[in-house]
DNA sequence: TTGTATGCGTTATCAC
DNA sequence: GTGATAACGCATACAA
């Protein structure tokens, strides 16, 4: 490994001068500096981050907690994270929680012991004490906190998007798939969509879901036809369980949008390549992962911001699995 | 901050006492210990990973890089490097190369400077000096070069499967999708099927494709059916083009499988939720990503290791877009 | 304009 | 068994 004492040496100054020289601190004279440059291109020097971390006790690092990657919603996310960071020269320490409060706990840790300079976590538990004895900036991504920093999209608004395009179209006796109950952003969708579904004063069912996986998604869509089986319009929790839904319905020999209607949620990119192509409420998740990225950054660098709850608008994207409106 | 001199402070010892203590290295007696770790947790005392990083020449964090976290294959694959990783307290830096080189290098360049103690990467150029030089052990994911350590599936076999498969089941008039030439997996694939093509003597097509994403797969998928409406088998590269494939082929009204079957390539989790649910080559992307992980750790722990390659097995995943065989 | 010396938090050496 | 202390690579205060 070269170090800055090495390029010392070989540019013939001290290591003040070449640490002066790298971060453009303090005065430095142009001939210094050139011999300073040569060397460490000669050298191929480049500065320790862990050293430096220790010594401005603070990184380059940013830690990213997700529930799950391989939830296809989560890697857009992740993405535009990454390319946020990435275009300001942070570096991401990744995890996945699982939801599970002691992985979050040891991620955190983990992130803390490693001089991360903020964090962007999708939790459910955004008020927990993990986040709030922190002493580094915090964006919560796809969740809310009261007034903590967070990135998100309006899930009522979402979940009355969703049902209003539903009645619009013709459905009459709709059901809502509800998601897991400790996922806020999943109630929110469901509040507005029953909202707006009790305005109008239309039949509906409730299926309760507990997680959305792809394994378990199957089962929803079973149970929701076993329980429900004239139902003319699913309201669906996410792209996933939409797509499990639409899967089902078909298999039962249903046509779709003609016997039922599905809307999604999220537009993951698999909802377009599907047969019927699934009409959904898209959030734009790369986005967000980009602006809670920004948001950090600004965090860290400016200390506080002005705007420190962006939310992202949604939009009703229509697909096949919903019948066309005049 | 709590540091190792505020615990010697608290327990009354030196901070010599306390490491050895914390790494069971050297002598301490009972009374000692206790002390300590009251201490540690009184003062609810982490050690700093950066300060640890910095005298020990390497840390408790390896690099991986993967060409797109947005593509459906790879989440599993990194799902897989985490859990394993997790499990042996390494914490993972991520980063998206793009098939990027310039990308590429910055970030093999910024995890050294982080001082990773290893590096995971499904990188086109495994052969690249960018990998020669590195002086820490590197595994190839999903790639293969000459004797570096690499964990990947054999993709030659998994062409032979599908082409074989299609055979068996009637396909008379072949379209194969060949994948990027770059991509190393995607020509044995390619290659693999074409073998037994030209053994069985079959008339097939070839469309070349130069990605696996989900924009363009749509692009191909109509190109296919322009250039060679009355194909009746395509063997795509994997299972985005194939699901492009099939909503391609249902928009033109053919039926799959009757007059068209289709084969993908990988097993993303979508494939099942199609419909037609997708027959497809398996490749356990979960568990390469775990064996990388392994073996990774014991490169690093053991600075060699007996075997250095490791080849997952595919399998035909036998679904609804091929027709049932007696 | 440049160099010397100090400290960041930790581990390891060596003397006690 | 335990405690000073040097060293890891870097950035800064201060002296020159």
């Amino acid at each position: 490994m070269v170090t800055i004492k090495d390029v010392a040496r070989h540019a013939g100054v001290s290591v003040a001068t070449v640490s002066r020289c790298i971060n453009e601190t303090g005065y430095v004279h142009a001939d210094t500096r050139k011999k300073v440059e040569d060397a460490v291109r000669a050298l191929n020097y480049a500065p320790n981050e862990v050293a430096r971390s220790l010594y401005k006790r603070k990184s380059r690092l940013i830690g990213l907690l997700l529930p799950d990657i391989t939830n296809p919603y989560f890697p857009q996310l992740a993405r535009g994270v990454e390319d946020g960071m990435q275009a300001n020269e942070f570096r991401i320490i990744f995890g996945n929680s699982d939801e599970n409060e002691q992985k979050e706990q040891e991620y955190i840790q983990t992130f803390i012991q490693n001089n991360v300079v903020g964090v962007i976590s999708s939790t459910n538990r955004p008020d927990s004490d993990i986040y709030a004895k922190l002493n580094i900036p915090v964006v919560f991504l796809d969740r809310t906190s009261s007034d903590s920093p967070s990135v998100y999209s309006d899930g009522r608004k979402g979940g009355r998007l969703a049902a209003q395009e539903m009645i619009a179209r013709g459905s009459k006796r709709i059901t809502v798939l509800r998601g897991p109950v400790h996922i806020r952003p999943a109630q929110d969708r469901f509040q507005g969509a029953v909202e707006v579904l009790e305005e109008a004063g239309i039949v509906y069912n409730i299926i309760q879901t507990s997680s959305f996986s792809f394994a378990e998604a199957e089962s929803w869509a079973k149970e929701l036809f076993a329980k429900h089986l004239d139902t003319d319009g699913v309201i669906a929790s996410n792209d996933i369980v939409a797509t499990a839904v639409l899967h089902e319905a078909q298999r039962l020999g249903k046509r779709v949008p003609e016997d039922v209607q599905v809307i999604g949620f999220d537009d993951i990119p698999l909802s377009s390549l599907l047969s019927p192509s699934l009409s959904t409420i898209r959030q734009p998740a790369y986005d967000m992962g980009k602006e809670a990225a920004l948001l950090l950054i600004r965090l860290i660098e400016q200390g506080t911001v002005d705007n420190r709850n962006i939310q992202l608008p949604v939009s009703f994207v229509e697909r096949d699995t919903t019948r066309k409106v005049d």
